[in-house]
RNA sequence: GCCCCGUUCGUCUAGCGGCCUAGGACGCUGGCUUCUCAUGCCAGUAGCACGGGUUCAAAUCCCGUACGGGGUGCCA
């Protein structure tokens, strides 16, 4: 049997992670089958879906590295499954209703039955005709089990009595989605449906649907346990910063998304985390996903980031961060700083590597008191600008004689010296490596900035 | 309320009855490399939710309890 799996995003907000992780782990076992991965729109709900949002889900999909071998869209497919809907309504085994919302809650308060708070079959037998406001509903079993083995929860089952004769047809004409999804993965031969778990009562539904239409084998399920937040909460693209794109901008890099996404939920036998995507491929299996939340956690995502940026060709790394460096900063300079930079980032971002090159070309940073009394604040601190201005007079400009004259200073004070000339030169107490960016400054700039910093200490 | 599900270091995972004095990774702490920071390397820290069974043997199987989550739409 060969594989065809599918990841079905609704178009009604951007990738976030949790469906790039479900459309991933559809891609990995696909690729590790040589199976197809089928790409299928499910903007069934045409109030909420956008051709924007469509293109945006390609594009991070595509950002991801996940490409696809087939693509549908299901409103493209609306006929069928209104076919679909008819012969389930043609032989009984749906029906009009023409309930309204505020109708049945009346009822349920009536019956002060809370326990059974869903639809009460109430149209079931009167033969409602077609016209405004009127819906078709699957009639559910009242009697009997619906279920699966699933492959990352085990069995799991329904009892077709609490399951509600549900609605597949909106007032408006329209399927909706539990007679869509079970038409197309019917359709499209699909034969392993692996999706968040947020979806597993919709299983018992679409199982139903399947079978009072004769198809025969349902595809295999794998509920993805859900990637959560701090909370302990499915990620919400309202409540939490979540959609790929974010990710995009900000810094990381697909590699390092995809592969960090691989180990929530997975891990890989041989133990290694970080790893080309190859060697993934090769080792997933559906049956090796746990089946507990994964909480989201960005710094770990952030140190995945920071080795694949530090594993990037140096040209690479220029290339994708040149846009990102500070207008002032000419490209050759740049291009002389960057294994420096690269070494430092953490995200491929304006924000981390502006401080890094910044003084360079333009002032020194401003420290905080507190960064510049305990660099500046120690005794002798004077006396070593003094001598270093001094010196930088005559010295060759090169970043050999810049370490030589500074180290040297040093043993002659018997103290350590790069620190407040870091200080004095670039306004900070971390950063580059000294003496090579300094060497790009002009010899009068960087004698001023230490003679100005030595009348600070001197006060 | 009702239905479904989950529970191994703070976090992500390995573990499928003896290889477990529970392994790895992130984080954190310390050390080495280094006259900054970062990297790299080394070390330390910390966990089988709880209670009962089953078994010669349980993190692993069973049952309860607690806690947590998902769903309960003319969304998907």
């Amino acid at each position: 049997m060969t594989v065809r799996v599918r990841f079905s995003p609704a178009p009604t907000g951007y990738l976030h992670v949790g469906g790039a992780r479900s459309a991933l782990f559809n891609w990995l076992y696909a690729r590790h089958t040589g199976g197809t991965f089928v790409l299928r729109i499910e903007d069934t709900d045409t109030d909420r879906s956008s051709d924007h949002l469509i293109e945006a889900i390609y594009d991070s999909m595509r950002w991801l590295g996940l490409d696809w071998d087939e693509e549908y869209r299901q409103t493209d497919r609306a006929e069928q499954h209104l076919a679909f809907a008819n012969d389930l309504l043609a032989t009984g085994r749906a029906y009009r209703c023409d309930c309204t919302r505020d109708l049945i809650d009346a009822r349920i308060a009536e019956r002060g039955d809370a326990a059974n708070s869903g639809y009460d079959g109430y149209c079931r037998d009167r033969d409602v005709a077609a016209g405004d406001g009127v819906v078709v509903r699957f009639r559910t079993p009242d009697e009997g089990i619906t279920g699966w083995d699933d492959i990352v929860r085990g069995r799991v089952e329904f009892d077709n009595a609490v399951l509600e004769d549900f609605i597949i047809v909106r007032s408006n004409g329209t399927p909706m989605f539990h007679v869509a999804n079970a038409f197309d993965d019917a359709d499209m031969g699909i034969t392993h449906v692996v999706r968040g778990e947020d979806l597993v009562n919709t299983t018992p539904r679409v199982l139903l649907l399947r079978e009072a239409l004769g198809y025969p084998d349902p595809p295999v399920y794998a509920h993805l346990p859900l990637i959560v937040n701090e909370k302990r909460q499915k990620l919400s693209k309202r409540r939490d910063d979540v959609a790929v794109g974010d990710y995009r901008a900000n810094g990381y890099l697909p590699e390092a998304m995809r592969n960090y996404l691989i180990t929530l939920g997975w891990g890989p036998r041989d133990g290694e985390e970080i790893a080309p995507i190859e060697r993934f491929v090769e080792q997933f299996e559906l049956s090796d996903i746990n089946n507990s939340p994964a909480f989201f956690d960005v710094k770990k995502l952030q140190h995945f980031n920071g080795e694949y940026i530090r594993a990037l060709p140096i040209e690479r790394f220029v290339e994708l961060t040149a846009d990102l460096r500070p207008q002032a900063v000419p490209l050759d300079l740049y291009e002389r700083m960057a294994p420096f930079v690269q070494a430092r980032l953490v995200r491929l971002s304006a924000e981390e590597i502006e401080p890094l090159v910044s003084w360079i070309v333009g002032p020194p940073l401003e420290p905080s008191d507190k960064d510049w009394k305990k660099v500046m604040g120690k005794a002798g601190v004077a006396d070593v600008l003094r001598t270093v201005a001094a010196r930088l007079e005559t010295v060759e400009w090169t970043p050999e004689a810049l370490e030589a004259c500074v180290f040297g200073v040093g043993e002659e004070l018997e103290t350590k010296t790069q620190l407040p000339v870091r200080m004095a030169v670039t306004g900070a107490r971390t950063g580059m490596p000294l003496f090579e960016p300094m060497a790009e400054l002009d010899r009068a700039e960087a004698i001023d900035r230490i003679n100005s910093a030595l009348a600070r200490v001197e006060g």
